[in-house]
DNA sequence: CAATTAATTGACACGGTGTAAAGTTGACGC
DNA sequence: GCGTCAACTTTACACCGTGTCAATTAATTG
């Protein structure tokens, strides 16, 4: 080849990836073009559309972050209680990585069926994690009596959400410490049987 | 006048709301015009823009559906813990109401300065709802010990956000009835001392 | 050298918002 | 009845951002 392709591919997931991670919203095809140094054009030669690139850019944060690995962790835990902690910690811990691209996915997510589609798969996967940590809890006989498994569920993946990270982080500035001490303490409050 | 200037503002309002309300999203100009019988332009002789078309029409909503006398309820209980019920009740039933016009200020957030401040402003007014919940449960000596005020209205004001309604209604398949319980116990699972 | 391929340049269609200008229609006062 | 004012219409267009297309340039490799 004349030039390395993936070369440059992965030098525009790169800028992307900075472009949206420092807020500066707005980030247009232009707007990565520029950044990478390359003409607007050249980015459809990479990507198909807009929102396939953002999709590309979160697996490429995923891969770069190694969140399988860090999900894992939370799988090795042997109590209920350690389990939901520990799955907080990871999905928690994780969000602020992916915050400005899930930020550009979900102002896009009304628009482009494409990019809705990549957001929903990226909260069922939490949602797994979720439906495990409440089958520990269940299994620890932990579970507040007057919840089943599914309603559990549905609470924690809400509690969870990267809406409410922002509000709880951006909106209301707590550090991303305090968060995922009150996160914890509430998911385990809504969560526990109290005993 | 030749034609009621304020009768069809009215009616751009109504139509607007249905719209919104038929969860159809996409409300284009266009749309609007043309459910209303009446040139796209003409919008535009009573709203100057998109934007505050539907800020006025959230508070044409707001006055439809008397928003106030609703929430000043929840300031008539006696009890801190009465009043934090209230307070859901009144703000949790309000969600459904304004739920179509908040997806579409919501998805403009992002583009739009005046759309982000109108959004600011509504949630603002339940924070400061919240605020007055927590003190009321401070006075009671009913807060957690490990919660200060600043904190448990943060969390109170995250658990009741519009995007958690959303999660658990729209996504989880809940109905307004389950929303309003679980809800609730949770909120008091957050912010009550354990006795 | 020739073939291949990344990338460039410049032009354009489309959809949606908002603007501008000229024309139509109806109610009202005189 | 007539003129006037204001609501509304029609048509046209500018702007922006996405995505498409075609012709061209440049670098690598057999």
């Amino acid at each position: 080849m004349s030039r390395d392709s993936s070369a440059t591919r992965a030098r525009i997931l790169d800028c992307t990836w900075n472009l949206l991670e420092s807020g500066d919203k707005k980030v247009r095809m232009a707007d990565v073009a520029k950044a990478v140094g390359v003409s607007r054009q050249a980015l459809y030669l990479h990507f198909p559309t807009r929102a396939e690139l953002l999709i590309a850019t979160t697996r490429h944060i995923d891969s770069v972050k190694n969140v399988d690995a860090r999900l894992a962790e939370s799988r090795a835990a042997t109590s209920g209680r350690e389990r939901l902690e520990a799955f907080i910690s990871a999905w928690g811990g994780y969000i602020p990585e992916i915050h400005g691209v899930s930020v550009a996915l979900r102002s896009m997510y009304d628009n482009d069926a494409e990019a809705e589609e990549a957001w929903n798969d990226r909260m069922q996967a939490v949602r797994h994690g979720c439906v495990a940590a409440v089958a520990a809890l269940a299994a620890d006989k932990m579970l507040r009596p007057d919840l089943n498994v599914e309603i559990a569920t549905d609470l924690l993946w809400t509690l969870l959400s990267v809406e409410n990270w922002e509000r709880l982080v951006r909106d209301c500035g707590w550090s991303q410490a305090e968060y995922e001490i009150y996160i914890k303490r509430l998911s385990e409050a809504a969560l526990l049987a109290k005993d």
